[in-house]
DNA sequence: ACGATCTGCTTCAACGATAAAGCACATTGC
DNA sequence: GCAATGTGCTTTATCGTTGAAGCAGATCGT
């Protein structure tokens, strides 16, 4: 029993052969030409499904010029971004659309330090994909620019207001972080805030300091010592608090650029004997499931990470297609999810 | 500048043109072929990058008869497996060994209802995956031993007992579930002990209740009424406990068979007024992220997904290659993390 | 009744890469 | 001095699929 099964792979030749026409009349009636008389097509059909065949992709990508495939890129170490459960729901938005396409996808991570390129690049180049879901790029990635000029279609996730011409998904992040930041001030009274921001290379990051930021001069607030910069982690937050000293006693509210810094900071006030949301109130951003799990459950912007990659991935189709004629930005509505961190919730 | 730069595909034609030679010489010249003189093989390198020259991948998957892809298949729906962080460990460790080999990951999962195959079928018998990961199969899942007869290399994470013939890393569930039993048992003198099992339709489920089991009877304990079967989502574990009503005073001790269930167990607990771990000790398994943040921390097993995946991975890669005479069962140690949830950890 | 259209296939070329075989010409061995 | 070997390429065939073009024989229109 073991190998024989193997070696045998199915090709339009065999069909062809058992039915007694040629591989060209095969594949025309598999494809369902009217030029096929209407016998030889079931017959044929019969016999496709009797050997089980299945067209090879490879020579399918070669002849018509498309691979079936589209990549997911993210240009980042797997463990940098990966880490964030971001990823998982990206992946599952786009996985679903993908299937339904019937198209094959392609996960793309690492740059390809092998030949100097990224390893989207040689995606690209190559063409193992047909098109490609982009996310998590860094503002100065050079990369990206490349990419989106190469001709392939290309649908971004996250805002990129540098790149005039792409075609992007995501949310008001400065919108949703100066509304998190004013729920604190006009709920809760909190007027001494902190900022743990995000890695500033990202636009996220920026746009999420900035609507902060614009919380605080629209109340009047102090700027002065308001802002920390964190790279995302949860140890980053717990670092942020740590590295205040004494001077947390400055603050009644922390604002973190997302959820895993905010559990972080939570953990070190916790550890310093201080009470959130007793003491502070404390706000993260994402709502990636972290948020809801913690105790407090940390208040927080949620962001809809599958439906952004569902919502790029049937873009991308469209454009693949040839309809360029759709949006080019769009802005997905976000929402505050009110938990115990702010002093919101029951605790 | 819109439709410019679209079309011009490089191929070997067009560096074979420019340096004056033909596509083969200059295939085998990039290929470091001897045969090609020092002169030629250097200007046609030279040629290649500053066109910026990559393989057609469709050409040499056709011409080569292997495709420079490995598939990692997850036999269920999208939103039932991705839902565990699991996936996204295992996603790291299979994607930076592909990236070591330069090989590329495509992601297979939902069922292909259209042609009534799986869709794992579908990349195995197109060809467009060279070798497979498989993992989260079902006990009973048929087209997993048509997988594995099929001839395509396949690595499959978990323990399948009754696949003799199938390559597997895992790790030991039963003895893992025994292990923290026994913990709850001895350390902490527990002794009216619940297991809220996962589905019994995967080994890992039948495993680590027979493990809980295993220890129950070493230790001469009743088992009536000690097991519940969930569902490993976390609602199943709120509802394991709330469904037992006032009966869950007959019990000092839950081994979860994952921590999302132990997390709503918890959860659950905490709002009958019942203290963890005071009044009852409460215990997971797999350690996947949850089992950390959550107050209390949950004591699990460690179970190391990442690792499972990329060892996984190496195997595949070496049958890829030929080498068919390595191990075909892995089993790899795992540890308890004793946290707060058992008693153990610092309150 | 005889060119025009239809029907049902076959033939052919191509997608891009590659390995085997071939073919000149130069060099070496004895 | 002439076969044997080496060098540096080219020619050719192939992987599996597909669409255009070709080609018989039947059917139709007037």
């Amino acid at each position: 029993m073991a190998v024989r099964a193997k070696s045998t792979r199915v090709t339009l030749r065999d069909i062809a052969d058992r039915v007694g026409v040629t591989p060209s009349a095969v594949s025309q009636a598999l494809a369902g030409n009217t030029r096929i008389g209407e016998d030889t097509r079931r017959v044929v059909r019969d016999a496709a499904k009797e050997l089980g065949y299945v067209p090879s992709s490879a020579a399918r990508a070669l002849r018509n010029q498309h691979a079936g495939t589209i990549a997911l890129i993210v240009p980042t170490t797997a463990t940098h971004v990966f880490g964030h459960s971001y990823f998982m729901l990206v992946l599952e938005g786009a996985s679903s659309v993908a299937n339904q396409h019937d198209v094959q996808l392609l996960i793309s991570t690492n740059p390809d330090n092998d030949h100097g390129l990224a390893a989207y690049e040689r995606v690209m180049r190559s063409h193992s994909a047909d098109g490609a879901i982009l996310t998590s790029a860094a503002i100065d990635d050079p990369t990206v620019e490349r990419l989106i000029d190469s001709g392939l279609p290309v649908v971004m996730i996250g805002n990129f207001p540098h790149l005039p011409t792409a075609i992007t998904v995501g949310i008001d992040d400065r919108a949703a972080s100066r509304s998190i930041t004013e729920h604190l001030i006009t709920t809760h009274g909190r007027t001494r805030l902190l900022h743990i921001s995000g890695t500033l290379d990202h636009q996220t990051g920026v746009d999420r300091r900035d609507g902060f930021l614009d919380a605080l001069r629209a109340h009047g607030l102090d700027e002065e010592g308001a802002i920390v910069e964190g790279d995302l982690s949860e140890s980053s937050g717990t670092t942020a608090i740590s590295a205040l000293g004494r001077r947390i006693g400055d603050y009644d509210g922390i604002v973190a650029a997302n959820d895993d810094m905010a559990h972080g900071a939570i953990t070190e006030l916790k550890s310093q004997g201080l009470n959130v949301p007793t003491h502070l109130s404390v706000v993260g951003f994402d709502d990636f499931g972290l948020a809801r799990v913690t105790t407090p459950s940390i208040t927080t912007v949620h962001v809809p990470a599958q439906r952004l990659a569902s919502i790029a991935s049937e873009r991308l189709f469209e454009i693949m297609a040839g309809n360029d004629t759709g949006w080019h930005r769009h802005t997905i509505d976000v929402h505050l999810v009110l938990r115990q961190s702010c002093g919101c919730g029951p605790l």
